[in-house]
DNA sequence: TTATATCTGTTAATTAAATAACAAAGTTCA
DNA sequence: TGAACTTTGTTATTTAATTAACAGATATAA
């Protein structure tokens, strides 16, 4: 009998139920319902109560959820409490919106290191954040202790990148590259290709 | 007895095939089979062809698919025979990204409009593309025909201007605002929330 | 105080998606 | 030719995820 585990889906509404509390929290609002919680971010009520069943009981029969509570709670179950270590390799266009990405800062979450390719980018500054060669990856994470690593390279050369990044031993990885990429179990890799959200609609409007 | 519909799951793994099939087809592969496909993608065989199956029967037995034939029928499939026009809403450091990002050209999609609410912005161009003014985005949409919209603006608006993208008639919205938006039944909507991905990081390396 | 309404957490039922199994069709090679 | 492989498309099975149902707690108002 092994334990009942939250499903992947699970853990992509749970930022969207911190969201939500955050600005509950900023409203002023301190107590919110599964239901009141679910119409606002588009879930149904008792999907709300399932999803948080998996970490704990955070909320009060007949009453709901204290909202700076359950928002403490989501930031340690999201791991927002600490710190990370973020380089972005791939200082393009967009390299330079994720690195001034407001959404992330907002989230506790900085990109604080970055390296380029393109030597006549390597020493200058992109929002504060100065751009390295990509010869020092390696390095740079190992010294550093970087834990996240984010691809915003071309394609082609994306699995070279995920190899530098695993070798100086970055433990996740956000890929943007629209390249299906190797790493070794142990490494965490999540991919982000911005064409599906939008062959998505294509798709949809070609059948209706 | 109702027809058996394609998941939403396949919907997003068509991209994948797509975008592999592709490659392949420029390297002159001429064959590939539903295992091959898969290992490129990261899928299992038995899910390609089970994707593929909801739309009809593209390879022949005991061979595999020919590489040209298929991409012909997944540019069908995915709506990218058509040309599509499309709208961008707030070009800001995310939203110039967005105009220049060469994975949407490589698919014949271009985003060939752009609206800002800085007067600053208006008239200037991104990559070829002239930003008109928000007060016209309205009647652009109606004018122009145009289809899809795409909200890079602040969280705050996000609301507002997908009321006026349906209030011009627009068909469906990709979203890249943090929050959840209402649109009529009729109108298709995709989120793109760019923290989901990067928290899904933190939160894997904060449980283990 | 007591009935009524509210709201959570959890178990049960249902629906959706992924995987396995296999017949049908095609290829290769002795 | 015919036996041994391949490979697809589809049906059957299993697993995952969602939704429904409801007991246990709390609040409210007569």
């Amino acid at each position: 009998m092994t334990k009942n585990m939250e499903p992947t889906t699970t853990v992509q509404r749970l930022p969207m139920y911190h969201r939500c509390l955050q600005k509950l929290n900023t409203e002023g609002v301190e107590i919110v319902s599964s239901k009141e919680l679910g119409e606002k971010v588009g879930v149904p009520a008792t999907q709300v109560r399932k999803d948080l069943s998996y970490y704990g009981e955070f909320g009060q029969r007949g009453v709901g959820y204290q909202v700076s509570l359950l928002l403490k709670h989501l930031r340690k179950i999201l791991g927002l409490e600490k710190e990370w270590k973020i380089v972005l390799v791939g200082v393009g266009h967009l390299g330079q919106a994720l690195i001034k990405y407001q959404g992330f800062r907002n989230l506790g979450l900085n990109i604080d290191y970055a390296v380029d390719i393109d030597p006549q980018k390597v020493s200058t500054q992109v929002a504060g954040v100065e751009i390295k060669a990509m010869s020092e990856l390696e390095q740079i994470i190992t010294k550093e202790e970087i834990e996240i690593g984010i691809i915003a390279a071309p394609a082609q050369v994306a699995q070279e990148i995920a190899d530098k990044l695993v070798a100086g031993g970055i433990k996740a990885i956000w890929n943007f590259a629209p390249r299906y990429i190797e790493v070794p179990y142990e490494v965490k890799l999540v991919n982000e290709d911005l064409s599906v959200g939008l062959i998505g609609l294509t798709y949809h409007l070609a059948e209706s």
